[in-house]
DNA sequence: TTCCTGTTGTATAC
DNA sequence: GTATACAACAGGAA
């Protein structure tokens, strides 16, 4: 008689039972089920995963656990390289089946390619699904001729009749047999000292990882029908005290809430309400954003770079280490920029429009640093950081690709007040700017001195004096961002046979030791 | 080739 | 609150 069989589903995003394809054709082929994710120690380092989200991951994990005990069965958490691990607990396990997600990102494309040839060298079959995305980038590709769509407007009639299929329960059992014992707590969820992160200092992120709680949250919403049918984006406020959004992408991005249950519901909700907000401004239109990135990220070569990325404009940014410290630790002297900056770091999640801002201030609007830089800042902060949507919407906002209306320069102290004239969140993330008049909040170094003096904040000594002059570096930029674009349009011409023209508009280097005085192209 | 549209700008005028 | 200048982009449709 045969050995009864057993599967491991291999946990990486997709932390979660419900809506789980790949979970389900184990549970479906084999007998012994053994849920692994494995834990790579190399990538438990802060210059790359800050502790929030790490620790967001670990809640995660947590979370599976538990229900997976709720079932009798348990996670496994194994660390090392998947290389490495997976063909020892095939054979300490006698695997013959392996099921995991599938995963668009080129790192995660090499690692599965690479799992795939060995697992096949041992004799294991291997399963996997999509699950993580409401579409297959692969089928979008084939409908498409290969071609990723240039607009948000062109993916929308590619996927315009594509169905999007229906969430999977998830599974009341997940095996017959009794998981190993563990008496060591070999394969238990670290903490996150046990992988070398220090403690977090100060109030914990106010958002829990795990399935369970993104249910919750995705349950709280839905619940309030009218907000979800008059959802529009753009009139969301970026400095509200409470967040004015949903706050589900920290869940969408680990996997915690399956997209294709939150497209479903939302649905669902629109079937019973009189009307409700279309795409691009709707909670639909904001998840077929998520479906148009995660193409991007899949078809795009060189997605992550701007140099050899055919989609993206070529910038000659400036290089200047001072003012992306000075970004990044909040200390621009913009109270706006550094409030904002301040919650990322401190709760790991700002909202959308607040992204813009501070994205746009970093590049095209005023210190015109790469998005690259911006966009590692905000990958090893963000607990929603996703290599697909952080590229592509930092791409957006630097007017690299999708956005070229570059002369639409947000502005560090205007579009605060837009939505928060007294500047409480300022006051919030900024309490050394408590008691400034709201009439010199967004722009404390405009307060007459007596004023800073009665506020307890001296701009220059409590509080950093603007870095640059926004006025002045804003209308430079534009003048560098048209030579950019004239220098591409020339290039696009001279393929055509015009060589001399690509020629005759170069772009020009910005140089650091010009900062203030470069003259706007004159008519 | 021209025309239209593009989630989410700002300052100023009425 | 709404309109317009600013200096003017790209992609896609017609």
């Amino acid at each position: 008689m045969a050995s009864a069989k057993a599967a491991i589903h291999w946990f990486r995003k997709g932390l979660r039972l419900h809506d789980n394809p790949a979970l389900l054709e184990a549970i479906k082929q084999c007998e012994n089920i053994y849920p692994v994710f494995i834990i790579d120690p190399w990538f438990a380092r802060e210059e790359f995963v800050g502790k929030r989200r790490y620790q967001f991951l670990l809640e995660s994990l947590s979370d599976l656990d538990r229900s997976l005990r709720e079932r009798k069965s348990r996670l496994y958490v194994a660390k090392g390289k998947p290389e490495d691990v997976l063909p020892q607990l095939f054979r300490k396990w006698s695997i013959s089946l392996l099921t995991f997600e599938n995963d668009t990102e080129p790192y995660a494309r090499k690692r599965d390619s690479a799992i795939r040839s060995l697992a096949e060298g041992l004799n294991v079959s291997v399963k996997s699904f999509t699950s993580h995305t409401l579409f297959d980038p692969e089928h979008l590709l084939f409908l498409n001729k290969d071609q990723v769509p240039g607009t948000y407007k062109s993916f929308c009639s590619l996927v315009k009749g594509v169905k999007v299929e229906l969430p999977l329960e998830a599974p009341a059992q997940i095996s017959n047999h009794i998981p190993v014992k563990d008496e060591a707590g070999e394969y238990d969820v670290p903490t996150l000292l046990d992988m070398g992160y220090k403690e977090i200092v100060g109030p914990p992120t106010p958002f829990r990882g795990g399935e369970s709680e993104g249910l919750k949250r995705l349950r709280m919403h839905m619940n309030n029908k009218r907000y979800i049918a008059e959802f529009e984006k753009p009139k969301t406020k970026p400095n509200s005290l409470e967040p004015s959004t949903t706050v589900l992408s920290p869940y969408l991005k680990f996997g915690c809430v399956s997209s294709r249950l939150f497209y479903h519901e939302l649905l669902s909700v629109y079937k019973q309400v009189k009307s409700h907000s279309q795409p691009p401004v709707s909670l639909v239109g904001q998840l077929y954003f998520r479906e148009w990135f995660y193409l991007n990220g899949y078809g795009v070569p060189n997605f992550d770079k701007m140099i050899g990325n055919p989609r993206c404009v070529q910038i000659p940014w400036i290089e200047n280490a001072e003012h992306l410290e000075a970004w990044e630790k909040g200390t621009t002297g913009f109270p706006f920029i550094d409030a904002i900056m301040t919650q990322l770091k401190t709760e790991g999640w700002i909202h959308h429009l607040a992204r813009h801002m501070v994205a746009c201030f970093l590049t095209r609007g005023d210190l015109f640093i790469s998005w690259e830089e911006g966009a590692k800042v905000f990958s090893r902060y963000l607990l929603d950081a996703d290599w697909s949507l952080n590229t592509a919407n930092w791409q957006w906002l630097s007017a690299s690709a999708f956005f070229h209306q570059y002369f639409r320069v947000y502005g560090p102290v205007s579009f605060g007040k837009k939505t928060d004239k007294n500047g409480d969140y300022i006051r919030k993330y900024l309490p050394v700017l408590k008691k400034m008049p709201h009439k010199y909040i967004y722009e404390p170094w405009t307060a007459p001195l007596h004023v800073q003096k009665a506020a307890g904040c001296i701009v220059g000594k409590d509080y950093p004096e603007p870095i640059v002059d926004h006025k002045i570096v804003s209308k430079r930029n534009i003048g560098w961002m048209a030579e950019a674009y004239r220098k591409k349009k020339a290039m696009k011409q001279g393929k055509g046979g015009k060589s001399a023209k690509a020629k005759k508009n170069p772009a020009k280097r910005p140089s650091n030791s010009n900062l203030d005085g470069f003259v706007v192209r004159k008519k």
